[in-house]
DNA sequence: ACCTGAACACCGTTCAAGT
DNA sequence: ACCTGAACACCGTTCAAGT
């Protein structure tokens, strides 16, 4: 049994004819924390509520997760599959494009996974950020990561970026789109500023990081 | 009794011979909540067991707090008067100093908040983003927020930035030094390159605000 | 292999009662 | 005015037992 998997089918999943003392529990279970955790938050989130809800006896979930913070884990680790997902979708359709629109698309894809599901972010800054992270779940996130550093390194042997190391280079850049992503996932943005505040970073990192 | 007096000598209190049965449970309770909190997190903070810890009964609290959410919402409230006291501090430092000093200055001193307490400025964020948060809270907020609006605002009289709506004309700026706070505060930066990405950061954000 | 039900040690909240 | 102790309804986790 894969994560991958799980993480990967979790969005087109369909509940036919609930599966009754046996079936697909984990995938399920892993379904119904997501739409608790973006409702009420990782701390309100309850297994024995989880079980309830699909109808199955609370000590079941222990069979796929050793405990709550190993289905949070599980949760964040499908986070990053997605996001990895969504963010080379974005960028493999900008490409051809010229570097800053590719930019602004991988912005964009950024920032739109941040406002749908905010909780999930930050669950999965949480729990990388956690010294007990898995191995999996770190490569999960490293791959993430990969795809804007790609964007980078592209850009750089077209020369629309600086040379250096890729990460040096696009930290403050990082930085401007995170910290858009993270005040729209708290409500500090209005939805309709959103899109020319994108443009406006975008515009000025690229100035920063264009060769001089 | 005030949520205000509370926070501003929250700092500076002295533990001096235990208050048994009486005394300041009130602000007692908020320093064991804020430690408890940046060292096991929100999820993990538990009522009883501060009650415990200060060697007072589980029922307490209640007199002081009406609930764990009222605590937390204490602690966030005196978080911003210390954000907002640590910001204008900064400020009033570098007063007479050209713009991007200033600027650097207020930077530097907000990212310094969320490196020290990364919990409490999310656990800040956290609750003033909540429907249920109180004036107080929205107030000492808006208090807190008022500071890198004046620096703003003073830049555009001297004429070191666009004229236009504070808010709106220095938000990208501000997304770009809440990233590198967040990103800060969760582990992501090495301090060691902190301070040469908050001055890149700035020069960038000061260029984007120059009028042309 | 997967799930149940009872049990255990915790938790937040409430409330009558104490000082 | 402030605190206690018992009570209630929850929780996560464990484990023998069921199918």
């Amino acid at each position: 049994m894969s994560l991958s998997t799980r993480g990967g089918t979790l969005g087109a999943m369909t509940v036919a004819a609930r599966p009754y003392h046996h079936g697909n529990l984990a995938a399920t279970l892993l379904e119904h924390a997501e739409r608790a955790l973006e409702e009420r938050g990782a701390g309100e989130l309850s297994l024995r509520e989880l079980a309830r809800e699909i109808g199955v006896s609370h000590a079941a979930p222990r069979r796929h997760f050793a405990d709550k913070q190993a289905l949070l884990a599980a949760l964040a680790e499908s986070g990053f599959e997605r996001l990895e997902a969504t963010l080379a979708g974005a960028v493999s359709e900008a490409a051809g494009r010229p570097f800053e629109e590719r930019l602004t698309a991988l912005a964009r894809a950024y920032v739109g996974f941040a406002v749908e599901r905010p909780a999930l972010l930050e669950l999965m800054y949480a729990t990388k950020h956690d010294p007990a992270a898995s191995d999996r779940l770190r490569e999960a996130a490293t791959r993430t990561f990969a795809i804007p550093l790609g964007v980078i390194t592209d850009a750089q042997e077209t020369g629309d970026v600086v040379p250096g190391d890729p990460e040096a280079v696009g930290i403050a850049a990082w930085a401007t789109i995170h910290g858009i992503a993270s005040m729209s996932g708290s409500g500090m943005l209005a939805p309709a500023e959103l899109d020319a505040l994108v443009a406006v970073a975008i515009e000025r990192a690229v100035l920063g990081l264009r060769p001089r």
